[in-house]
DNA sequence: CGATTTTTGTACCATGTCGTATAAAATCCT
DNA sequence: AGGATTTTATACGACATGGTACAAAAATCG
């Protein structure tokens, strides 16, 4: 996971660099980048400043690492759950079903999206975060434009709909999950956003009506 | 606008109450509640500490009044956007655009929504900012609603539709242009989603098909 | 074992931050 | 003018913060 490989002679490393990448992560999430000091992480993490500084090199590096990582794992959902041999309405469920379990975790609070909840705060001052978040909506945006452009070709979908403005739908009911999922609304409250946006979005491919909600 | 009346007697205020609140609200909105200062706003009022403290209450109590007085004016705009003798989909219009000369001021640099920018992030740790949140986007999307359930009523759009559910997409399309604008996303991808939104939503009711800007 | 290498732990520094104490300044009232 | 009242301006105090220096510790290699 983390390019760094453990050197033959020194000192072991007391930590599980992965294990505090994710840890740190998710005091980022919970208190946002500038809400969040290196004594939080410290306490998260188990490492001590020195430690932090020279696996990570300082918050902001270790900020953006926490977001790639993210990025990446959320990229690789997507590309699992509209993965075009699924029926579009299916993968959508689990798209959203995904998202809902990332947003509010069955033990633990609800904390929404890494990248929005705490990338949109710093886009406005901080040049990296701005690129990282933008690229990363990008991504999820063209994933669900591919998607559907390939529904509307197996007929999943009607000849006349418009993958790009779909994709754009698709991906706002996303949003508007990541950010209502952190004001405290209820689990089913938002699984009626997916609801509405798949709903709305498939009008005519019925193949699946059955809710997919995670085991 | 703010209730604090100018005193008879002593020493007179150096600074207007209003301008200087909508001065500290631009440095939240640009840097976000923990990365804001009281120097900060200090700099952008004119004031200075003890000034602030007896003016506002501190930065807490100071950017809960910025907020309620976003929100105030968030939910006028719509109220008048959205009257129900306007038709649909022009309504619709003049909803995004307001939003979007909001989140990407002609002059100026784009910086999303205020609520959603700031909130979003302070929303996991401070429940005066969760709840804040929580009703202000409950209350858009109740406004929403409403007109959806007019427009159903009046035939504007299918008897078959669900004004729930076209609330719940019409607010995220909104809230998906309120991020992706402080991610510097052009306004011309700003007005697609949009357009995506209001064609999406609209299916039936195109009484009026002329795109409206802003002068 | 002793030299080498890498990490750890403590302490530290310079700066930033929130909030307040205190005295001077500017107005009104009599 | 003189007292009363309110705001301003400076300064300060206690603490938090990001980052670093440095010696001790724990491993490998010869």
């Amino acid at each position: 996971m983390v390019q760094k490989s453990v050197p033959k002679r020194g000192r072991p490393r007391a930590y599980d660099p992965d294990k505090a990448l994710r840890n740190a992560r998710d005091v980022f999430w919970e208190r946002g980048f500038s809400g969040t000091s290196l004594d939080d992480i410290g306490a998260a993490t188990g490492m001590n400043r020195p430690s932090l500084y020279a696996a990570f090199g300082g918050k902001h590096a270790l900020y953006m690492k926490a977001f790639d990582t993210y990025r990446r794992t959320s990229r690789r959902m997507i590309d699992v759950v509209l993965a075009p041999d699924i029926p579009l309405s299916e993968g959508l469920q689990h798209f959203y079903a995904e998202a809902l379990d990332t947003y509010v975790p069955k033990h633990g609070k609800a904390r929404g999206c890494f990248m929005i909840a705490t990338g949109v705060t710093e886009a406005a001052q901080d040049a990296d975060v701005r690129k990282a978040l933008g690229d990363a909506l990008h991504d999820i945006e063209k994933a669900l434009e591919v998607r559907f452009a390939a529904a509307k070709k197996a007929g999943e979908i009607s000849a006349s709909s418009n993958p790009r403005a779909l994709a754009m739908m698709a991906s706002a009911a996303l949003y508007s999950m990541a950010i209502q999922s952190r004001t405290g609304v209820p689990r089913k409250a938002l699984q009626a956003i997916a609801d509405a946006a798949i709903e709305t979005l498939c009008a005519g491919s019925n193949k699946s009506r059955t809710r997919i909600t995670t085991p």
